[in-house]
RNA sequence: GGUCUCGUGGCCGAGUGGCUUAGGCACCGGUCUGCAAAACCGGUUACAGCGGUUCGAAUCCGCUCGAGACCUCCA
């Protein structure tokens, strides 16, 4: 079947306002820069829906048959790039709270970060670069920039040029701002303090007494902007031009722009052909913040340990909510649509099961292609996973006519199914399906107590029966009766 | 204040001109069942408001109201 046909593939680009088809840049790998965290404090749910949202971006390109080369900083330089009086940088000061060492608090948090990759199932990046490991890159690239004319230095810090840079480049292409319009709409916390410009960004600061971090630079002892980190790392690993570039919605402006202001202002050109964007995680409406305090750790979710909830859930239930709305929708967590997609995903595992144990008849009464083809299309169409989980949920339905006897499928056709449903729930949208049968000495014993049951049943001793199943339910063990036979999960 | 985005039925959430009864959850009815659960079948509640374009709009345009994001570190 020719359903892995990446020309079918349209992705939303920011730059463009629309979805565009997607082609690879070279012929036998894609290449994707995601901006990672800042690691001062522990990735709350937020952060982490974005990651998850590329993570799934990255688990559909290899299911496509792809190789991608999928690179996801982190960032363990603090900075300060605001002139509006603060004076610390996030991790330094994180490190003076804890009365720790920079390298310290981003280790502690690293791991916590790591941790939580393996707990929600997202896929290791191909590289995780650091800031720290790549400054005499960012330094080799501001001195590129510099010599392109597009920046000056000031008192032992160097800032981008924006004034100079827009006379042969449109700044503002990527987040639709006019820098003409900005000067009187900016809020008037923005001081120009050393910039000739107040659009103008730093790009290596001094060094001021304050600084737990402190690198040599030609310009003397400082540290690097906060845009240049993820120039100087994509361009290493991806090359001048690659071929995505995502990251939060909020990261658009100023970031992003001054990612492609800084690449064209040392290389010439812009970085990404696609620039992607995930959108935020609400809570009643909001934004999850720091500042606001709405957040909650990722962690704590899976215990159920937030106060905001009543109960827990696994990562499969917050992955397959975070599925069921689009990448550039805001999405509102709540407990109530927690609940239900806990639900919704037991159905569909449990429908994947049920296909799995299905008899194959000699036709079949609906076609099984054309469901598979939905689930591609629905992905091709700028990863649409909320319609590729309905068309997965139309497709449950069928599986359970089968079993009820009103459908029927053929051998070739249910190993399709399955393959694809496998792929797609698994691969694709980083499902696990997690353990029911994980002790073999338990199936026996449920053999055993369920024909107990069975014979109570036949000879019409409720009391039996109904003790057995209630017992069962007590131990988290649920009885179902079909129609020929008894199961359990 | 400026720029941008959004406003779908009880909840979450797809859908951008003309069958989507999208899908999930909840609720109601039915089938099945000793009862229940599960499963299956059916049903209820919608496109913020006003006006315009069009043969026809949730979908395009304008206005009003409301919400949010960015402009400052932010996934």
């Amino acid at each position: 079947m020719p359903q892995k046909d990446i020309q079918s593939l349209k992705i939303y680009n920011t730059l463009s306002g629309s979805k565009e088809p997607f082609s690879p840049i070279h012929e036998d790998y894609i290449g994707m820069y995601v901006c990672g965290p800042t690691l001062y404090s522990e990735p709350h749910m937020g952060n982490m829906r974005t990651f998850i949202n590329f993570d799934l971006v990255y688990r559909y390109l290899l299911h496509l048959g792809f190789k991608v080369k999928y690179v996801r900083n982190i960032t363990d330089a603090g900075h300060v790039t605001n002139s509006a009086g603060q004076q610390e940088d996030s991790i330094g000061k994180a490190a003076r709270l804890e009365q720790l060492q920079p390298l310290e608090i981003v280790y502690k948090y690293n791991v916590r970060f790591q941790n939580l990759q393996q707990i929600y199932n997202l896929l290791p990046p191909t590289i995780e670069p650091t800031a720290t490991g790549h400054i005499q890159e960012q330094i080799e690239i501001i001195e590129k920039i510099m010599a392109n004319g597009y920046a000056y230095e000031v008192n032992g810090s160097v800032y981008f040029d924006v004034k100079t840079y827009m006379k042969s480049h449109d700044y503002g292409a990527l987040s639709g701002r006019k820098v003409g319009e900005l000067e009187n709409e900016t809020r008037e916390l923005n001081s120009q303090g050393e910039k000739r410009f107040f659009a103008d960004f730093a790009l290596w600061k001094k060094a001021n007494e304050k600084d737990m971090q402190i690198w040599r630079s030609p310009w003397g002892d400082g540290n690097p902007g906060w845009h240049i980190e993820c120039t100087a790392m994509s361009t290493k690993y991806l090359g001048d031009t690659f071929d995505i570039h995502g990251g939060g919605l909020d990261l658009k402006f100023p970031h992003h722009e001054d990612e492609i202001a800084q690449s064209c202002g040392s290389t010439g050109h812009a970085p990404a052909k696609f620039w992607m964007h995930a959108n935020m995680l609400n809570v009643n409406g909001k934004k999850m913040s720091k500042s606001l305090g709405n957040f909650f750790l990722p962690q704590e979710i899976v215990e159920g340990t937030t106060s905001l909830f009543d109960k827990a859930y696994t990562p499969n239930v917050l992955r397959f909510f975070m599925m069921q709305s689009h990448y550039r929708s805001t999405l509102d967590l709540t407990q109530e649509a927690l609940n239900a997609s806990e639900k919704g995903l037991a159905r569909l595992t449990e429908a994947i099961k049920t296909l799995e144990k299905i008899s194959a008849s000699n036709e079949s009464s609906f076609d099984v292609e054309s469901s598979v083809r939905e689930f591609y299309d629905a992905m091709n169409d700028d990863f649409n996973a909320p319609i590729l989980i309905a068309s997965l949920f139309d497709a449950s339905k069928k599986i359970n006519s089968i079993r009820d006897g009103k459908e029927t499928i053929t051998a070739k056709d249910k190993e399709l199914l399955l393959s694809e449903m496998k792929g797609f729930i698994l691969d694709v949208l980083g499902i696990t399906l997690e353990g029911t049968q994980n002790d073999n000495r338990l199936q026996p014993v449920m053999d055993l107590v369920l024909e107990l049951r069975q014979q109570a049943r036949s000879n019409k001793d409720w009391g039996t029966s109904d003790l057995i199943r209630d017992g069962l339910k007590n131990a988290g063990i649920i009885v179902k009766d079909g129609k020929d036979s008894t199961s359990w999960k």
